[in-house]
DNA sequence: TCTGGGGTCCTAGGACCC
DNA sequence: TCTGGGGTCCTAGGACCC
């Protein structure tokens, strides 16, 4: 059997875990430069607001209601993850976290001593009682139902966090009552064409001869259907080290001049090289794109992008982030107002430092160097203690707009929580 | 006024090879 | 007028996820 964890409404209840007064309030969190919902309690929830939605369509039913709204601090996320995460490792050896919210844990072995329900609900225990963090587990015999089960054990209060399908009476009265877009795997375009051949539960789903599934929905709507019906075959294993790695932003205000695009280009080239050394891995494309607001029809709209490979797999800021000049200078065109930047690094292998014959660049290795050396000052002095100066200055006006920060209360000694007596 | 960010996998089709 | 077959690799774009 597999579970698997999910921590509700993951980052409305951490900032929950912070501010004290919040039990049973609506909270919510945020995107950044705080333009979309992100995270909310069921209580958000319960006043018809979706994930995704632009905060100011719904800023005025928030305020109404009094809702706390927080703009999203994500190394605090991050940080909160590591927490829960590492409680779940104690509890079950086998595990694989899916997403900063949701892990995998393999029961195999557990059933002969335990009782599965009973193991889980002692880890949705354990945790809410160390982090305060709640945690909701579906179990079944593929990830695809344990994520069903994952939904009731959310949805029904009566199941206490933590809901089991153990048998095939119990896999088709679930599924019988699910619905086919909330199935794993089943997004707008595949829900549509399922809904126009006349099928509407997953059940119905479930139940459809699996050679029309492949015909119609190929391997990953096969897979998916395989397992409904008790078939493990999703590997979500291996996904430690990533193969592409982006940062990228929308403005805060809208910008113009081939300086200030280059400043956030730098500066995004930068935090990309960043996570790259952290993984310890070196990239050998470097791809840049940028682009007007798509909302704005009465403005002229322009995106574009251009990609680079380097002679040598690279993890070198300054290389890399000369690079990316060069890029924007390709796609720059003047008369147009910017929203959105980003970089993207590929080509990703293990190892910071390769060793060229005939490199055109010098001192490769004190290069890299040099980068470390910046990584440890910034991860002592801040986040952005050292940068390049085509950075540009740090209150620039096309950076991120937060109105509703919270503190790193558990990653800088600076901002720890102080408590009053 | 204000509209997120970071990923993965699969497939079809083109380029190229022998 | 007739114009191979089989294979690999790469890439762009679609679909999906949190």
């Amino acid at each position: 059997m597999i579970a698997l964890a999910d921590c509700n409404s993951f980052f409305a209840s951490v900032e929950k875990v912070f501010h004290a007064g919040l039990k049973g309030k609506p909270v919510c969190v945020l995107s950044s430069n705080d333009g979309n919902i992100v995270a909310m309690t069921t209580e958000v929830k319960a006043f018809g607001i979706k994930r995704g939605t632009p905060y100011f369509e719904v800023k005025d039913i928030l305020e109404r209601n009094h809702a706390a709204v927080f703009s999203s601090n994500m190394m605090l996320y991050a940080a909160m993850s590591r927490r829960v995460q590492s409680i779940m490792r104690q509890s079950v050896s086998h595990t694989e976290p899916y997403s900063i919210d949701e892990q995998f844990l393999y029961l195999d072995g557990y059933e002969k001593h335990h009782d599965p329900v009973g193991l889980m609900k002692d880890m949705v225990r354990k945790i809410a009682l160390w982090t305060d963090i709640p945690v909701s587990v579906g179990i079944a015999s593929t990830k695809t139902l344990a994520k069903v089960a994952n939904k009731y054990a959310k949805k029904y209060k009566g199941y206490g966090s933590v809901c089991m399908i153990g048998n095939e009476e119990q896999r088709r009265k679930a599924l019988a009552g699910f619905e086919l877009s909330d199935i794993w795997g089943i997004g707008a375009s595949s829900l549509a064409r399922l809904i126009s051949s006349g099928v509407t539960t997953a059940l119905e789903f479930a139940d459809k001869p699996g050679d029309w599934v492949h015909r119609h929905f190929h391997k990953p709507g096969y897979q998916t259907w395989l397992e409904l019906n008790g078939h493990p075959c999703i590997d979500t294993s291996e996904i430690l080290k990533r193969q592409t790695i982006t940062t990228s932003r929308s403005f805060s205000k809208m910008i113009s001049s081939k300086e200030d695009l280059k400043a956030s280009v730098a500066t995004f080239a930068a935090s990309c090289c960043n996570k790259l050394r952290a993984q310890d891995s070196a990239s050998g494309c470097v791809c840049v794109f940028a682009g007007s607001n798509r909302f704005r029809e009465d403005l002229p709209q322009y995106s574009n992008f251009a990609s680079a490979r380097l002679c040598t797999p690279s993890a070198d800021t300054v290389e890399i982030t000369k690079t990316a000049m060069d890029l924007v200078d390709e796609i720059y065109r003047p008369g147009i107002l910017y929203k959105k930047s980003g970089v993207i690094l590929s080509d990703i292998s293990s190892g910071c430092s390769h060793h060229l014959l005939f490199d055109p660049m010098e001192k490769r290795e004190a290069r890299i160097e040099l980068s470390r050396t910046m990584d440890k000052l910034n991860q002592r002095y801040g986040l952005n203690a050292l940068s390049l100066a085509i950075t540009g200055c740090p209150d620039a006006a096309w950076k991120v707009r937060k109105d509703f920060p919270t503190p790193n209360y558990l990653t800088d000694i600076e901002q720890l929580m102080t408590v009053e007596l």
